[in-house]
DNA sequence: ATGGTGGTTAGACCA
């Protein structure tokens, strides 16, 4: 086993009509892992095949007919873990693998928050109550994974941006649902209870305006930029120190028939 | 304050 891992995660708003960019993504970029979020597709249509071909041999998927759906894709072997019910529901939205054997074994954990409608109000919208309930769930998994599974890796389209220059305008969005305080507040809770890494911003701190997501609604998103950062890779206690690189394929949001979310890639060392 | 653009799948529902 090589001592590096490289790993990405990517929103990709329905797995089968991007087809064609994953797989692009894929031969430019060679990451050893791609988590996707929002596959779209049932686990019997799930195109094999495709990520046969490209070489990625490994996978394990967590899919319903129409929404969400997750999936772990690896050229690496892979052991598939579970898909868990977040709120008890079976709505595909996390799954897990190990991948490698021994002392450099990592688990990797993909999640896809639920965006939370547009209403920042528990008590009138039931889908922001399911989001907060679901952060609830996920500071408790992020408790356990702290002490019992310190080479833990947590990625996905956590549909929120915890910080000020993860969004282009912190006071424009403070009541926007992915930028509420109960939503950057929980999410940085999260990510103590794990003692999480946030990668990309080791590598790109505060000021910096970071970014993973552009809406389809806005026009001119390259020129407006107004972006807010979405999607996260995190590093457990025994991981953080090995981080190399990271990059976000802001160009991707400007293929053909984009997804709205881009690729984010993690490099670490495993040792 | 509102509506703006997408995907799934066949009338809404979700992002």
């Amino acid at each position: 086993m090589p001592d590096t891992l490289s790993i990405a995660t990517w929103n990709i708003n329905s797995v089968r009509l991007r087809i064609d960019l994953v797989l692009r993504f894929l031969a430019e970029q060679q990451p050893d892992v791609l988590c996707l979020q929002e596959t779209k597709c049932p686990n019997d249509l799930f195109p094999h095949s495709a990520f046969e071909k490209a070489g990625y041999r490994h996978r394990a998927i967590a899919g319903i007919k129409g929404y969400n759906g997750v999936a772990i894709l690896s050229k690496r072997p892979i052991e598939p873990i579970e898909a868990r019910n977040m709120c008890d529901k079976p709505d595909a939205r996390h799954i897990s693998a190990r991948i490698g054997t021994g002392a450099k074994a990592v688990t990797v954990h993909n999640f896809y928050v639920p965006a939370g409608g547009d209403i920042a109000d528990p008590d009138e919208n039931p889908k922001f109550a399911h989001k907060l309930a679901f952060v609830e769930e996920l500071k408790r998994f992020s408790d356990a994974s702290r002490t019992d599974d310190p080479r833990a890796i947590l990625v996905g389209d956590l549909n929120i941006a915890p910080l000020e220059h993860d969004v282009w305008s912190h006071k424009k969005l403070l009541d926007v649902v992915s930028h509420t305080p109960v939503e950057t507040t929980g999410l940085l809770e999260v990510i103590a209870a794990g003692d999480w890494v946030d990668a990309m911003r080791v590598l790109k701190p505060e000021p910096e305006k970071v970014y993973s997501w552009w809406s389809y609604r806005s026009p001119d998103w390259e020129t407006r930029d107004l972006g807010r950062r979405l999607d996260h890779v995190w590093l457990g206690k025994g991981l953080g120190a090995g981080l190399q690189s990271g990059q976000i394929f802001r160009e991707t949001r400007g293929w053909e028939r984009p997804s709205d979310h881009v690729p984010v890639l993690v490099t670490l060392a495993l040792d």
